[in-house]
RNA sequence: GGGGUCUUAGCUCAGCUGGGAGAGCAUCUGCCUUACAAGCAGAGGGUCAUAGGUUCGAGCCCUAUAGGCCCCACCA
């Protein structure tokens, strides 16, 4: 037999298991009519990103699901795949490029695009390899990437589609422009920080002489496109002063007084210059009044050439600038400390620059309807539930979505322009002839969305827009697992996309999770250095261990802190179950020596009598098996965790197979074919319910034990292996009773030793006494390992106390005194005060139990279970104390 | 400004549909007991943020208050 090794070391394991799986294609889902599809699939991450801690939460989760599913005998797809990630892989590139001093202009538009495939095949795979790292079981023979032909195709049915029917657009607004990756980005894309800036005081002179009109702005360099300086309609102060104009200052240019309703009276000075081009809410007030849009800015944020002795200077330069040119002809009256709120490129924390400019949009309002209904009438749920809130206000409040790029990597916009006649066609086909003038056209050089894409993956990836077995079979698939994070960016965008495109909701469930931190609470970041690699902490602890810290101690939807204290914790789990199962075969074997068939007898059904502690604990694991599925399905992960780790620890290590040792260890006991069986039996089903948290560990020592029984092929997998069933024969309730009371006496047995610095090496001889035969003997049944647990050199039932040493101290449980005489050891006032101390708990919980009772309303209303369960501990209570009270007095009366 | 969420043992957090407050770590006391010292057996430690309310009964439900965190939003 092959021996385990002492200690757990996942370093040798892991890799060799995670390629038998592979090897034996565990991993593959297909379409099988004969069981139900489970279909999780993968939020693709980027393919310039490395795997931190955020991904193996969110991948943990999954492969629990998946794995779950899979032992459940759902046929369970888990589809991965990466994503292209536009703009995050175009700035790699050309930072990469920037190196060797070349442009993306120098390269060309296909020859950046070859370097970036080139790039993508070295460093894509990355990502997927730290995947398996972790045990996620995917299904890599379907891997699948955001810009593969399949997506590809997907992708333009969708534009031209969506186009077809209205619903995407093409037009001049204003948007997020980041003058760094100089590209558009959505309103999702940018982040919003308070920064600390200054209110600059203005005042810009009537055209007529007449004097000046005042107003503040944060950002003063973009005077030079004003347009308007707008008031309140209602705003007496400023009425009469609507409709004439006022001469810019620098720029020499007249503007009109408008009246808006945009402007706050309240407000500074209830004055707003208003400058179209760079502001997004002038935007809007310069459409309502025909404003010229004066765009004053390049894609790179410096002044346009139009303004000579600004031309070339960034937006910052150039206020410095202007500031000080203000300042010197009068029109700059004050500065002031300003805080507000600045919007930043999600991806490179640039400033954005709000621009004007032709770009496509998807109008959002006529998709966003049906996928507020779709929550509203659960047909995809949330969990936890309350993310809904974020989801519906997201949507209610929801703009169109700008979806050009000007970036090269990505999906190309199938539009296409003639040169000549200025026609535009939107077209599925790669290239495109004039239908006016039938010359070849020009395709729009922009590339979409990187969140387009993925907003089709549950679908792209199962072959859609073909009509694929797959898609018919998987599809729509069953869980999402994502961050709260992600919930604007991608779950609204798939909700909606399945529901257009395919008519159905695109998953059943959204599982929601949160942030890991760090141990501080902070977030783990790039630019802090406080980032946990998970890739070392696997290295060092083993996934399973990894796995398991990150689903525990916190609950669903809610950020959890990373703290090492937490993975040695787990890592300890796993050596637990590793030692309790060395401890298993280490008997199996030694007993097999002894009757090598004893397996197949086993097997045959033929393992003897089982004992009251084996039914106690097959029972107890049969109740965890339905208690931890039921957990499993409403997806309480960590709370099924939990479950498993206690039943294991404690029920079945602490207890059990301390409970067993004695038959164990003895030469020819009658019971060592049932307690063995137990313990193969009990320890199976723990290593199957425990295999989804933690894949390695379980299947190491399921192998091992299969091979310690004989009944190992080729095909044994845990992972392939059925979930457990709690079933009827399994339950035994009576002999569970009996076995607790056992164990509630051990348990006030070892506390009393402590309490009186009774050594363990001293033993006694015990005596149980109790009028109730049915106690004795249910201590007779459990006698063996009740004397070892309790630490009785022998044990003694009888029905009174007859010559039983009157020193003896004892611990009263229900219906029973037990009685440890240690003679010399014994000290009569610490026992009476024992005693007391106990009497005095005892008239605590008299008292609680007596009022309840005591409550007309209690009574009246009170469920009748509950009813009953006061009652029995008020008579369990009763006796306990009548016991303790015999037992002072006889202690007290000894004393003199 | 709107919305969400949190406040429970020294620390980090559980506590599922309301029915006698839990875990891990830390602390203290015994144990190298023939699977495991990455272990075993005990122990201490909490007016569950505050104030009201609903209820026979509230850590859990409702209202208000205080503080923390997060998201969204048009304040020049």
């Amino acid at each position: 037999m092959k021996e385990l090794a002492k200690n757990y070391d996942p370093k040798d394991i892991e890799d060799r298991l995670y390629a038998m799986w592979q090897k034996k294609k565990y991993f593959h889902a297909k379409v099988n009519p004969e069981k139900k599809p489970y279909t999780i699939v993968i939020p693709p991450p980027n393919i310039t990103g490395q795997l931190h801690m955020g991904h193996a939460l969110d991948n943990t989760l999954q492969d629990i699901l998946i794995r779950f599913k899979r032992m459940q005998g759902y046929e369970a797809l888990w589809l991965p795949g990466t994503d292209h990630a536009s703009i995050a892989t175009e700035a790699k590139i050309v930072e990469a490029m920037n190196k060797e001093g070349v442009t993306k202009e120098d390269l060309g538009r296909e020859g950046f695009l070859e370097r970036a495939w080139e790039w993508k095949r070295q460093y894509g795979g990355r990502i997927v390899s730290q995947l398996k790292k972790l045990g996620s079981s995917c299904d890599w023979d379907r891997e699948r990437f955001t810009m593969d032909e399949g997506c590809n195709r997907a992708v333009r049915e969708v534009f031209v589609n969506l186009y077809n029917k209205g619903l995407i657009y093409r037009g001049k607004r204003i948007i997020n422009w980041c003058p760094h990756c100089l590209t558009t980005i959505s309103d999702a894309e940018v982040n919003y920080e308070d920064q600390a800036g200054h209110f600059w005081h203005l005042r810009y002179p009537y055209t007529d002489g007449s004097g000046y009109i005042e107003m503040a702005t944060t950002r003063p360099e973009t005077m030079l496109g004003d347009t308007a300086v707008a008031v309140n309609p209602n705003d007496e102060r400023y009425r009469d002063l609507i409709g004439k104009t006022v001469t810019l200052p620098l720029v020499g240019r007249e503007i009109p007084v408008i009246a808006d309703d945009y402007v706050d009276m309240e407000f500074g000075t209830g004055v707003v210059k208003i400058t179209p081009a760079h502001d997004p809410n002038d935007f809007e007030v310069g459409l309502r009044h025909n404003l010229p849009v004066i765009n004053v800015l390049t894609e790179d944020a410096k002044i346009v050439a139009d303004y000579p002795k600004y031309a070339g200077m960034d937006r910052y330069e150039a206020r410095e600038a202007i500031v000080a040119d203000l300042q010197a002809c009068g029109a700059l009256t004050e500065i002031e400390d300003y805080s507000h709120n600045v919007g930043t490129c999600y991806r490179c924390r640039t400033t954005v620059e709000p621009r004007v400019s032709m770009q496509w949009f998807v109008k959002m309002e006529p998709l966003a309807g049906p996928a507020i209904d779709a929550v509203k009438t659960g047909k995809t749920k949330f969990v936890p539930e309350h993310f809904d809130k974020t989801y519906y206000h997201w949507l209610e409040n929801i703009r169109d979505w700008c979806i050009s790029r000007q970036l090269w990597w990505g999906h190309r916009i199938p539009a296409f322009y003639c040169d000549d006649c200025k026609e535009m066609v939107v077209t599925k086909e790669e290239t495109a002839v004039c239908p006016k003038c039938g010359k070849p056209m020009r395709q729009d050089p922009d590339t979409l969305d990187t969140w387009f894409s993925s907003a089709l993956w549950p679908f792209s990836t199962l072959g859609w827009p073909e009509k694929t077995e797959d898609f018919d079979y998987f599809y729509p698939t069953s869980t999402l697992v994502t961050g709260y994070d992600i919930i604007f960016f991608w779950v609204i965008r798939m909700m909606f996309s399945g529901l257009e495109h395919t008519g159905k909701v695109p998953f059943d469930t959204v599982l929601i999770h949160g942030l890991v931190r760090d141990s501080q609470g902070r977030k783990m970041s790039k630019s802090l250095g406080n980032g946990i690699d998970p890739l070392e902490v696997i290295d060092r602890y083993g996934a399973d261990a990894l796995r398991f810290t990150l689903i525990t101690g916190n609950a669903p939807g809610n950020d959890m802190r990373f703290y090492w204290e937490r993975i040695e914790a787990s890592r300890n789990f796993a050596n637990k179950v590793w030692n309790a199962s060395r401890f298993i075969m280490m008997h199996m074997d030694k007993l097999s020596t002894e009757n090598p068939s004893v397996f197949e007898e086993m097997r045959q059904g033929s393992y003897g009598e089982l004992t009251n502690a084996d039914k106690w604990i097959l029972s107890r694991a049969n109740k965890v098996v339905s208690a931890v599925t039921e957990n499993m399905e409403r997806f309480e992960l960590g709370i099924a965790a939990g479950k498993i780790y206690d039943f294991i620890w404690e029920e079945f290590c602490d207890w059990y197979i301390e409970m067993v040792k004695p038959r164990l260890y003895a030469d020819a006991a009658a019971d060592k074919k049932a307690a063995i069986w137990t313990l193969q039996n009990v320890l199976t089903t723990a290593l199957k319910l425990l295999h989804p948290f933690m894949p390695f560990v379980t299947e190491e020592i399921y192998r091992t034990l299969k091979e310690a029984d004989g009944s190992f092929t080729e095909d044994t997998s845990i992972m392939i292996s059925a979930w457990p069933q709690s079933v009827p024969e399994l339950d035994f309730s009576g002999e569970e009773e009996a076995v607790e009371l056992i164990r509630t006496a051990v348990t006030a047995m070892r506390a009393l030793r402590t309490e009186m610095n009774v050594p363990p090496s001293r033993k006694a001889t015990v005596y149980v006494v109790s009028e109730s035969a049915e106690l004795l003997d249910a201590f007779a049944s459990g006698k063996s390992f009740f004397a070892s647990l309790g630490g009785a050199s022998e044990v003694v039932l009888q029905k009174n106390r007859d010559g039983i040493d009157p020193e003896a101290v004892s611990v009263v449980i229900p219906n029973a005194t037990i009685y440890i005489p240690f003679a010399d050891l014994v000290d009569i006032e610490k026992e009476l005060e024992r005693l007391q101390k106990e009497k005095t708990r005892l008239e605590g919980e008299l008292k609680r139990v007596q009022g309840l009772l005591s409550n007309e309303n209690f009574v009246k209303k009170a469920p009748e279970a509950k009813l009953a369960e006061e009652r029995a501990k008020l008579d369990k209570y009763t006796a306990m104390m009548s016991q303790v009270e015999e037992r002072l007095k006889s202690m007290e009366l000894h004393r003199h």
